[in-house]
DNA sequence: AGAATTGTGAAAAATTTATCACAAACGAAC
DNA sequence: GTTCGTTTGTGATAAATTTTTCACAATTCT
């Protein structure tokens, strides 16, 4: 295929795997903000990719341009070319692939939720959450079930870097009751129920809350009989083109709700972080990052 | 209204009917391949409206503008929030919370993660990726790992009903060797490795290429080194306003492969599927759903 | 330790912008 | 049709900015 065909952002992604650590850097900046980045000064655009101005040349000669203005010229080009084709329309997510493609309609219908979740979100009940679940006095057990174990898992694993105290219980296993023998009423309980709701989930939910814990719950827009003992609760929609409901809304507010809580407790995270890194280092678990 | 909140070319159409010829002219050039005609040099812009160069100087400062660089400043900038935004109107997602609110910078930042990872997948190496995991000749391993294993059992939960022969490796086990003993040339790994990238999942990920199995990777923007020796990789944006990453996107990939392998296996999946629920039913483990 | 990559600082070259004075063109009014 | 005031273009120039390119030091990776 010829260069004509290819757009500038298509030629630099073929070659990503290619860049050194500084031109990969100034790759992704021109992809981030593409095309306007690229059609600023040259020093702009390095001083936004955190680059020198001569590897911001010599990119763009890499690139197959005589220089910086010709490479211009050409990302004007296409802005014109696509700005003046309804084709280009934005009417998809993924470019290549038709409005029907999978992907394209999948996309819509978690986009759909998050919007239609986020509009009914009460901001103060959600504040109150993330300050019950910062409370580092009181225990946090978080709860999921067949499926949403992994939510809770997931919001587990963090909070287990944040704050002390925490437990993941999974309501599907039968040695949930033990954990329930000690429960005092200062405890918080962050339950993920989601249809098919679950048996053993209501029954935990019942007792943890005769005990006096609170409860704070995630689940979807038809409503866990869970909230109705929730001090908190939060329904997403989970509707998608699929046999299988879609995690998607409710992984946002569960991210978002850990990184408010990090926020609460950023003086204590802060250690506990830097702990943890160095355990890590130690066991070479990871490579470094680069 | 303030002028902060018109772009250019509505201001430019506001005053049309007050300007004279030559700067009508312009104008009218301005608007023609808006707005990329404005991002070229002043004399460019000045010879393709057929105006001298004071003139577009002159009418740049009517505009209100210090000079031309400043008003190309602005251009690019309405263009970056246009491409940022091409569902924008939402300027907050929780109607009730101010736009600094974590609920809306949060979802902000994964909608638009969103938009850039679709906007740069290849939906054909999507679609290899589908059929390779929907194949049911082929054994299918998934792998995870410290954080993105609750992706790993997510996908895994779903294959498991959805066809035979699914394996769900822990990198962070130390019994994964295990698995690799019998692996066959037609085995698929679906890998997932985000930043930090493991040294566990990079050996498991060279041992199964060495034994001949495909692998389909799916990492963050900066690829873990896995996507060297994977046959298929996704690169998902996993960039929020926290410490720690957001595995949204990935998770929204996920999803969609779910679906589409689904689709593609439904004949049998519906047997299957069928099964599990008589067998759920006997277990009481669900309440029915209403 | 050596090779490759990247940054620094500077200076020169090239381009672009901003302005000027003045003349030409134009339009409206008389 | 002439006149006057406005608008526009010309050509030139100064100023400002940007691009391009060095050599060399610092850094990173192998």
């Amino acid at each position: 295929m010829s260069d004509a065909a290819l757009t500038i952002s298509d030629r630099i992604q073929r070659k990503l795997d290619d860049l050194t650590r500084a031109e990969r850097q100034l790759a992704h900046s021109i992809l981030e903000n593409y095309p306007a980045s690229g059609l600023g000064p040259l020093s702009a655009l390095a001083r936004d990719a955190n680059v020198s101005v001569p590897t911001v040349a010599r990119m763009v000669q890499k690139l197959g341009f005589k220089g910086y203005p010709e490479f211009q010229a050409e990302l004007r080009e296409e802005l014109r070319a696509k700005v003046k084709n309804p084709i280009a329309k934005h009417d998809t997510w993924a470019d290549g692939a038709p409005s029907g493609h999978m992907l394209n309609r999948f996309t819509d219908a978690v986009i759909d939720n998050i919007r239609h979740t986020l509009g009914q979100i009460d901001p103060d009940a959600f504040d109150a959450a993330c300050a019950l679940v910062a409370d580092q006095e009181r225990r946090l057990c978080i709860v999921g079930g067949r499926i949403t174990h992994v939510l809770a898992e997931y919001l587990f694993l963090h909070m287990q870097v944040i704050r002390p105290n925490v437990t993941h219980i999974q309501s599907t296993s039968n040695a949930w009751p033990h954990y329930l023998l000690d429960t005092k009423d200062s405890d918080v309980f962050v339950i993920f129920d989601m249809r098919r709701y679950e048996n053993n989930t209501l029954k935990l939910a019942q007792m943890a809350q005769e005990q006096g814990a609170k409860i704070v719950l995630f689940t979807d827009q038809w409503r866990s009989p869970v909230h109705q003992i929730a001090d908190i609760s939060f329904s997403g929609r989970i509707v998608v083109p699929s046999a299988w409901d879609s995690l998607g809304t409710t992984l946002l507010l569960v991210e978002t709700m850990i990184s408010s809580v990090q926020n609460l407790n950023w003086h204590d995270t802060k250690a506990r972080m830097e702990e943890l890194e160095g355990m890590f280092d130690q066991t070479k678990l990871f490579r470094k990052f680069t």
